[in-house]
DNA sequence: TTGTTGCTGACTTATATAAGACTCGATACG
DNA sequence: CGTATCGAGTCTTATATAAGTCAGCAACAA
């Protein structure tokens, strides 16, 4: 039988000026499935053999996309046991996504207490940072988060309603909220764009993290991207860095 | 002739426990070059089957090595010219290692003005962040960077004198620092840890940039790291970030 | 418990084709 | 004669396939 015959992807090899890679048409084809959540986070993906043998190309090429998909921290590979869906562990969302580390390098996991939780229609801003239509419905939650036993943190966590319908009602709000996205909603958080300035902190401020006002305060601005790139969460935290640092590597 | 005997590499093939594959060699031999300033930034360097002949692997493990290091930014490839060695453009240092960027996203190239320059024995901290000897000789910089004319970032920058040579001596500095140590001294910087807080301005400081004294600075403290992983130069900027955001992409 | 067996990914080599970039000579045209 | 343009030839990297060996892991059998 011709392999072409069984080809999925309608490559037409590199005749035609369709300049478009075979593995790349395998790597779309994987992270779509990824979106639909065709696999569960933490299944065995097919073996390359078995996705090379379903998409009709060699499993050098299956290879090519995986390997790409596990740099993007979408797959994770274990050798003798398979190709897996990428979790998000305490661990993993402590490396990725949060950024404050004691001065020795450290990093903890916070402790949230939420000071509030109302859903709204979202204001013009919101719309344009989450991409939603004008009056569209959103939840803002606001809480304060200590490390150490101190509070350092106050967050306002800004999510669209029609994705996540009834967050913040019956259900108590776990620390790790992407692993919550992921696990409840089926909304995985891969990439998070990330704006840092320094502030004065409000009287408010001052007095929930036990400064004096005015005292200055890191802001970080977060909008969260899902596997499919569109803006999920927008997160606005100001931080006390006088014991904690945010750090970034370059390069 | 077999081609072991021509095989630069002690691989030992798979069948010892060695366990380190032979691109990684590869990569390590090219990586060792590239300190030794062996090509010239901006040289291409030998062709796959070139540098495949050379030590004895096939052309499919060097490409392999090429395109890990490409992922580093050490090379960068152009189909149809060569591999060529990455160089410090204006471009990349704007994008790699300039972090502040206008409300809208926009990215300028600083000016500066060199405000002293003195060098003298290195403190203690100075010794741990550059990992220096005890009483090493330093270089110190320090510098107010403007942004369309706006004083914005106060610079200190650190460096050991024995690494950087009349570093500031005769010759006036430019603008991009990491350029001119590739192109004077051929020390490449590759990464970069920052480490950024919240802090109030010194009267100093508030002066030089126009702002209250105790205005919120965003300081970044940055040590950056040479091609073979040693820390190279410190820099502590103190910027006010009223008209410019301090950038990270997370995942 | 221990050893075997069979699955998986990890690595290496080989081969082939496509496409970008450059050289250089033949050719056409003023 | 001088010049510009086209195209073949030959470099390069980019993509794709195939075939094979090796190593980690788990399940099963002895």
């Amino acid at each position: 039988m011709a392999k072409a015959a069984n080809r999925k992807i309608t490559a037409g090899k590199r005749a035609s000026g369709a300049a478009i890679p075979l593995y790349a048409q395998v790597e779309e084809i994987i992270r779509q499935r990824l979106i639909d959540n065709y696999w569960n986070p933490g299944e065995a993906l097919p073996s390359e053999m078995q996705l090379a043998a379903e998409l009709g190309v060699s499993q050098g090429t299956v290879r090519k996309a995986l390997n790409d998909m596990v740099a993007e921290n979408l797959l994770v590979r274990r050798q003798g046991r398979g190709t897996f869906v990428s979790e998000h562990t305490e661990r993993r969302a402590l490396f990725l996504f949060f950024n404050l580390v004691g001065e020795d390098g450290s990093r903890t996991m916070p402790v949230s207490e939420v000071s509030s939780c109302a859903h709204r229609k979202a204001t013009p801003e919101e719309c344009e940072r989450l991409d939603l239509a004008v009056g569209a419905e959103i939840i803002t939650v606001q809480r304060v988060r200590s490390l150490h036993g101190e509070p350092t943190i106050v967050d306002r966590v800004t999510v669209s309603r029609s994705l996540f319908p009834n967050l913040g009602g019956d259900v108590k709000l776990p620390e790790n909220l992407y692993r919550f996205y992921q696990g409840e909603y089926g909304i995985t958080i891969t990439k998070a764009q990330e704006s840092v300035r320094a502030v004065s902190a409000t009287p408010e401020e001052a007095e929930m993290l036990s400064l004096a006002p005015g005292a200055p305060l890191l802001e970080i601005d977060r909008i969260s991207l899902s596997l499919d790139g569109r803006p999920v969460e927008w997160r606005v935290s100001r931080c006390n860095t006088n014991q904690h640092t945010y750090v970034a590597e370059r390069g």
